[in-house]
DNA sequence: GACTGTGAAAAGTTTCACAGCT
DNA sequence: AGCTGTGAAACTTTTCACAGTC
């Protein structure tokens, strides 16, 4: 019997081309919408390559590279309009839903979290609060009634939670996101300085400022 | 005259090579670092590319590339001193030094900055503050006193600050950091979500969790 | 036997350059 | 004329695979 020569399945009337979408261009997506969204903001209607490439510091080949992945948005000679290209850029990375989010940890850093402003605007709404200190418990921290870790399960599940924000100390990280993704969520922020584990379809980002300076002292040192 | 065939300056008694590190592999080393002072906490004095591989999710020749960049670390047959690569890389960033940091901005998250206990045990030390808000100025926050944005120039100067941590609203941070890299600052850690502009030498890392989010939704859009 | 260090190959990412549409 | 969308080229980064050392 003959071996497929190539190691694709057999396409029978699906996609012709099923590219894969790299991650450095998916990471690349929110910051085209920020400056899209300012720039809406300010009643600018139509920008090009160009134009964002000089915003973003990034060059105009790539960022036409890189909408070519999603789709044909712009318009030759003319360039993009901005409230379309916004649309359809939220519509790809889900900014068109809202993310119900859940913060664990609320010392002094999930204090800060839960009582910043910056989320909201953005549709990520803070909406449960948990942590495994009693004495934190009941307490309302930035609009938010703070849960034992007791209650999770069920929380993410009636509230409908997807995302986690973890602020808690970095012996308890690897073990309050085995019970967020057991309780199902998808993906999550995390601010103590460890890589956590997580099993596939599962994201991590972390957040980690001394990190971010140490890869700069290296520069520094003349 | 016969010119160069090749662009290099002509090497006399110099290095033979003169590979330039990259960027990726700088920002990798802080993680290094962080793993192997952990090992050496818990009492572990040989690891090997393997090993370091495991807790830090990379595949072992990885490590053994990026260490290449720098030197020869480790023992053929036997793998790397923990002590001993972690004193070198430490040295190799500039972690062997203290660094002297000044927070600009002192409102919610710049109070959470300076009362956060993590950067200190990794050499750096918040020295200075600084406030625009007069109704700010005087107040001791985390044990520094917030001085007005006049004194930066003389305080950054007397206390040898070469890294500031930024945390002001977003219409102010191009300004700030302009002031900052006038004053002499070469690195700077920002909090607000811009891509700020900097001359040649001087570096910037942002902390951006909104962004961070938005480039996870798009993978839970199912 | 076990591991590093490293050229070479493979994979991934960016930039170029231009056909083609408006 | 002015710009996009995109294959192909250039460049960067990762992985392989193995000679060499302990």
């Amino acid at each position: 019997m003959p071996s497929n020569p190539d190691d694709s399945p057999p396409l029978i009337g699906g996609p012709l081309v099923a590219v894969e979408v790299p991650e450095v261009v998916v990471s690349r997506l929110p910051q085209y919408v920020r400056i899209l969204s300012q720039l809406l903001d300010d009643g600018v209607e139509v920008t090009n390559s160009q134009h964002l490439g000089e915003k973003l510091q990034v060059t105009p080949a790539q960022i036409r590279k890189d909408l070519s992945y999603f789709g044909r948005f712009g318009k030759q000679g003319r360039g993009y309009r901005v409230r379309h290209l916004l649309t359809e850029l939220k519509q790809i990375l889900g900014l068109d839903s809202e993310w119900n989010v859940a913060v664990v940890g609320v010392g002094r850093l999930g204090n800060a979290i839960l009582n910043y402003p910056g989320f909201n605007p953005d549709g990520f709404h803070l909406v449960a609060a948990f942590d495994s200190n009693p004495g934190r418990v009941g307490q309302a921290v930035g609009g938010v009634s703070v849960q034992p870790m007791g209650a999770m399960a069920d929380t993410v599940a009636t509230r409908n939670i997807t995302i986690a924000i973890v602020a808690v100390p970095s012996a308890d990280t690897q073990s309050v996101i085995d019970q967020l993704v057991h309780c199902g969520v998808r993906a999550i922020l995390n601010y103590a300085p460890i890589n956590a584990q997580v099993p596939e379809g599962v994201w991590v980002r972390n957040i980690d400022p001394v990190l971010a300076l140490q890869s700069m002292t290296y520069y520094l040192t003349d």
